[in-house]
DNA sequence: GTCTATATACGGATAGAC
DNA sequence: GTCTATCCGTATATAGAC
C-alpha cells in the first residue's frame, strides 16, 4: 500500500488554508480515492465509492475538490511522492559491479510492487485524456530515477570508474540501463504474466554486464 | 490505423458458422469497435457508439457478441495480428551492426505508432480485470518480437557473429536489447512526453553498441 | 438477423437544510 | 463544512415486431 507522505502535511502553499486543520477529511478522501483508483481504475471508481470509503458524504467531496479529475490529480501528485528520490544512491563505492547490482535490485523491487504497477496502469490509461497527469507521473516517477542514475554515472565518470565519450552519454546510458531493468521485469508484471522470478537475478547481472563491458574503464 | 487481417477471414473454427457470410457485419462491428476503443478507452466506449459507427443497431451487436467484453476480446485478438511477425528478420547478414540498427529502427517505428501506443494503453488498463486479454496481447505482440530476435541471435551465434556462454543467454540478450529500444522511445511516448526525436538515432546506436560490445565476437 | 423502443440501473454533480 | 435527497444524463442489456 502506498503511504501518503504525511497525514498532516503543512504543504505551505498560500491558497489552501483548510489544510492547517490537522488530519483533515481532505486527506482521508485522498487516501480512500487512492486505494479505489488503484484497484478499480479511473472510470470504474465512483464518487459514491470514494465518499463511502472515506466515511464522508458526497457533498464533502465536492467541497474539497471541484470534480473527479481534481481528486485523481491530487491522488497522483501525492502517490508518486514515494518514488521521487526513492532510489538511494550510495555515497561510497568500493565495488562498481556490486553497487550497480544493488541499485538494480532496489529499482526492480520499487517499480514492481502491486501498487506501483497499478498506479502505472491507471495513470497511463488516463494520460491521453489528462496529459498533465501523465506528465507529473513521468517526471516525478520515471524521469527522476533516470536523473539520479545519470548523476551517479557522471560522478563515476569523474572518478574514472566509467568512461564516456561525450557529455550526453551518461544520460543515454542511464536510460538504457533502467530500460533493461524495467523490460525484464516490469513489463511482464504489468500484463500480469508470471514474473519469472528465477531469471531475474541473471537478467540483472547481465544488464550490469553490458553496461560495464561498454562503459567500464578496465576489465572489472 | 490498424488494418484487420482479412475482412472475410475463414477463421476455420468449428463453432462460428455465421462468419462464412462474407464481409459480415461482425467484421464491421470489430473494425468500428477497434477504432473507438483505441481513441476513448474501454470504459468510455459505449455500445451505442460502436453500433452507430458500424452502422448497425445495438441489437445486432448482441446478436454477434454476448457482451462488451466479448467485443473487446475480438478487437484485441485481431488487433495484435499485425504485430505478430511484424519484425522482418533479414536472411542474409553482411554487416552485423547495420542489421541490428535496421531491426531496431523498424521495431521502434512499429511500437510507436499512435495506434500501437493506444492499444498498449487500453489493453494494459483492462488486463487486471481481464487477464486473458493481457496475456493474448503480451504473447502475440511483445513476446513474439522477443522470440524473433532470440532466434536471430541463436542463428548469429551458430555463425560465430555473436558469442553466448550458455543456452539461455540469447533469450536474455534479446530481452535486454528490445527493452533498451522500448525504454528510450516507447515509454515517453506512452505518457505523451515529447518524443525527443533528435536523440533516437544515437540511442539506437548505443543500444546496438552495448550489445555488440558484450556479445560480439571480435571488434566489430 | 435486424430493427425500434424500452427496462433498469448507476454515475457525476447540485440543492438546500443545519 | 457537512449532511440528505435528488436531478439528469447515459450506460448495458433486453423485448418484441418484422
Amino acid at each position: 500500500m502506498i503511504s501518503l507522505p504525511s497525514p498532516n502535511s503543512p504543504k505551505s502553499t498560500a491558497k489552501d488554508s483548510e489544510s492547517l486543520a490537522r488530519p483533515s477529511k481532505k486527506t482521508k478522501i485522498i487516501e480512500a480515492a487512492l486505494d479505489i483508483f488503484l484497484h478499480r481504475g479511473y472510470a470504474m471508481t465512483s464518487m459514491d465509492a470514494i465518499a463511502c470509503r472515506a466515511a464522508v458524504s458526497k457533498s464533502t467531496l465536492y467541497a474539497h475538490f471541484s470534480n473527479k479529475r481534481a481528486i485523481f490529480g491530487a491522488v497522483v501528485s501525492l502517490g508518486v511522492a514515494p518514488f521521487a528520490g526513492g532510489l538511494s544512491i550510495p555515497e561510497r563505492i568500493d565495488d562498481l559491479r556490486l553497487c550497480l547490482k544493488n541499485l538494480a535490485n532496489s529499482y526492480c523491487a520499487m517499480i514492481c510492487t502491486p501498487d506501483s504497477l497499478a498506479m502505472y496502469r491507471v495513470v497511463l490509461a488516463e494520460s491521453p485524456k489528462q496529459p498533465e497527469i501523465g506528465s507529473i507521473f513521468y517526471n516525478a516517477g520515471i524521469a527522476d530515477a533516470r536523473r539520479s542514475i545519470t548523476n551517479l554515472f557522471r560522478s563515476l565518470s569523474h572518478r574514472d570508474l566509467l568512461y564516456f565519450q561525450s557529455d550526453d552519454e551518461p544520460e543515454i546510458a542511464s536510460d538504457l540501463f533502467l530500460s533493461m531493468l524495467a523490460g525484464a521485469q516490469h513489463q511482464p508484471a504489468l500484463f500480469g504474466m508470471n514474473t519469472q522470478k528465477p531469471g531475474l537475478a541473471k537478467r540483472i547481472e547481465m544488464a550490469v554486464d553490458l553496461l560495464i563491458c561498454r562503459f567500464g574503464r578496465k576489465g572489472h
